[in-house]
DNA sequence: TATGAATGAGCATTCATTCAT
DNA sequence: TATGAATGAATGCTCATTCAT
């Protein structure tokens, strides 16, 4: 994954100092790691600072409050999902479906980080109850989807933009619930490989079945 | 959704008396409503305490700790699914194929409830850290794999186990995937119709589809 | 000074319960004498705890918060001031005249007590930047001019309202004015008895002077 | 009002320099502005800095520590009143009764304004608990009662010195008195006129009414 | 059973002060 | 002089839990 980008952090103060940015930078990343240690909620200014090795005061002199740092933390993980995305799509294969499946079997990889099965549950379960994280959510998955349209659009150029919209949706979400199964310590972690295969058949076929999309009718939004 | 079951439940003392079970059930649809309002962690003794009409130190003469209320919380949550995988074996469609398909559309309806929405990407976080949540929710997809996996094996009988198996895997994190996008206020609710065609299709593809799945070999558990 | 009322009191919970009354007038009792000790600002719920023998806790648990608690404290404080202008009323003197000197006598004997000379100025102080404190620092007053306007008008019934009203205010000003030098332990705390007598010859001089009120003019508000 | 003076100013360090000086009155005029807009409890560093446009460290090393700032602020308001007092001897009238109405007039005049009204009630809650304002108030009112008791004296030479004192302590406390009332943004500002015209009248009259007065006692202090 | 009362730990935040640069 | 950084104490408040009645 791609590394913080701090220039546009920060909710209390820009500074050009190396020392402040280090050190929010340092906050940002024990803040993450209690993030995916303990969740969301059980985060506290208290448990950050410890885990930064600061007060809690210091802590406070970066960040107004706690929300503020919660959404620059949220911003940086999401972030670099992004920038995934977004230079994953030069990624190799001769063929659109073979840069189409290195897409999906990347993807399918990624699941199988600590990080990234404990991150996502995370950002769902918040996204019911805190708007900020839904916007980030919405805009990180319109990205992943816009991307895996672009190479659906040249694997079968006759298709039209909302059948290319409906697989991609499809096989944008078919990924993520895999995260709670075949993640990293979950319960069929082993199944990885299995999946990534399954779902690359399943995929590629939907791309040329015309009984599974609707002709041109009904989807909104 | 089947009605809880408050038999096995409580964890302060059994009773025999029935005030006591309705004060109990009072109690525990008081906590749901909070839990599915507010998420897990926002959950306070005091919020579903006035929920349900009744004192804090009355809520702790039936539930020791916090804890124990949550536990049966999910206790409760749970069963109902699985009450309702188990009833819906028997669901209509004349060939197997067609029942498959029927479940998996109850499957993906289903997660248009509000309900539904909001308490699974819950539990999700929640498994990440409760020892507890993830063994409950291991049961819940059991029971809801082997549900998949009896219909699969119906519908194409030279599956081996595993192949079975893993399409079963692979149907269900599908779905469960479709929560966060087509789920009830979520980005693409338009799309359920849609999404229910794909899978369908794609799913059904899938059974018959030999270079989809893997000869006899790695899956663990 | 009369003593409190609890009936009206409490902003987190109204009870029968003797304990808890009894409690919240020890809660009122120690927050007066923090107030009066430390000034209005100073009060923390520590001290007031402490002072009260009790936990912070345990005064959260009778104001949900620190503002609810204070004007509840200035509610009965003013209150107390209220209902002795009201009983004062009947107190003795055979003409209107003496009566009224009785009234400005009892009113600057009232300044030398530790609790009034501390009292007042924190209220005007609070009132320059707090509504609450604004509007029931106005209703004691007016309850005070009223009862000083009610002798001024027997005393001479030829003035006319506005007159009253007039002189009225100025006597009550003047009092209160005397606070910060005849006041307990302020610097010419000595000077009380000549500044009675000072004041009676002055305001009742005041009552019969012509020239000294203006005719019906300019008064507002 | 006359300027601050800062040549006896400052805690921290005594400078020749201009520049130093200029951000010493900056500072001070910030602390004013605060102290007049929130109450001498409610500075904090943090909002003198801001308003000053400087950083707290900055004016940390001006200052110490906060009190010597709150005092310097004291100093700097109070010697204003005082020098005020001193110039004002020497304004206008013919006879000296009319030289006295005119210093009356201008005190209660000045009440009118927001700063006179929103600085004194602060300054009389202050030294009920705060020594050095106690110090300060009661050279600023001796200035003040010094400046009344030599007019008094002039009007009328059969005055004892302790009648003199008696009188000038009334006028000045009464005019004080009228702070809460007829002061800028208070209840009865639209009183300002007549209350100066019932004050000059019936301090006039107590200039040469024998009875108002004690023979030559008690006064101390 | 049910309630009001009480506790103590924990939390986010504010603030005066100190310090290295 | 002036700044950014850092500290630690204090503050108002929430909460799960306990207890006497």
């Amino acid at each position: 994954m791609s590394s913080p980008d701090l220039k546009h952090s920060r909710r209390a103060k820009a500074t050009p100092y190396d020392k402040g940015n280090m050190r929010l930078k340092l906050i940002l990343d024990a803040a993450k790691e209690v993030f995916i240690d303990q969740g969301y909620n059980r985060i506290t200014l208290r448990n950050i600072a410890q885990k930064a090795g600061i007060t809690v005061g210091n802590l406070n002199y970066y960040y107004k409050t706690k929300e503020d740092l919660l959404r620059d933390l949220l911003d940086m993980i999401l972030k670099s999902y992004v920038d995934d995305f977004e230079r994953v799509i030069a990624v190799g294969g001769e063929t659109p479906i073979e840069r189409f499946e290195s897409l999906v079997r990347y993807l399918i990889d990624d699941l199988n980080t600590t990080e990234t099965t404990k991150f996502f549950p995370e950002l769902w379960a918040l996204s019911n109850h805190d708007e900020y994280a839904t916007q980030l959510m919405k805009r990180m998955y319109d990205v992943e989807r816009e991307v895996l349209a672009g190479l659906i659009k040249e694997a079968n150029t006759k298709l039209t933009s909302d059948q290319v919209d409906q697989i991609a949706l499809f096989v944008s979400s078919s990924i993520e619930g895999m995260t709670m199964f075949v993640g990293s310590n979950k319960s069929h972690e082993g199944s990885l490989e299995s999946m990534k295969q399954i779902a690359c058949r399943c995929f590629v076929n939907l791309l040329f079945d015309r009984s599974a999309l609707t002709a041109e009718n009904e989807q909104q939004n």
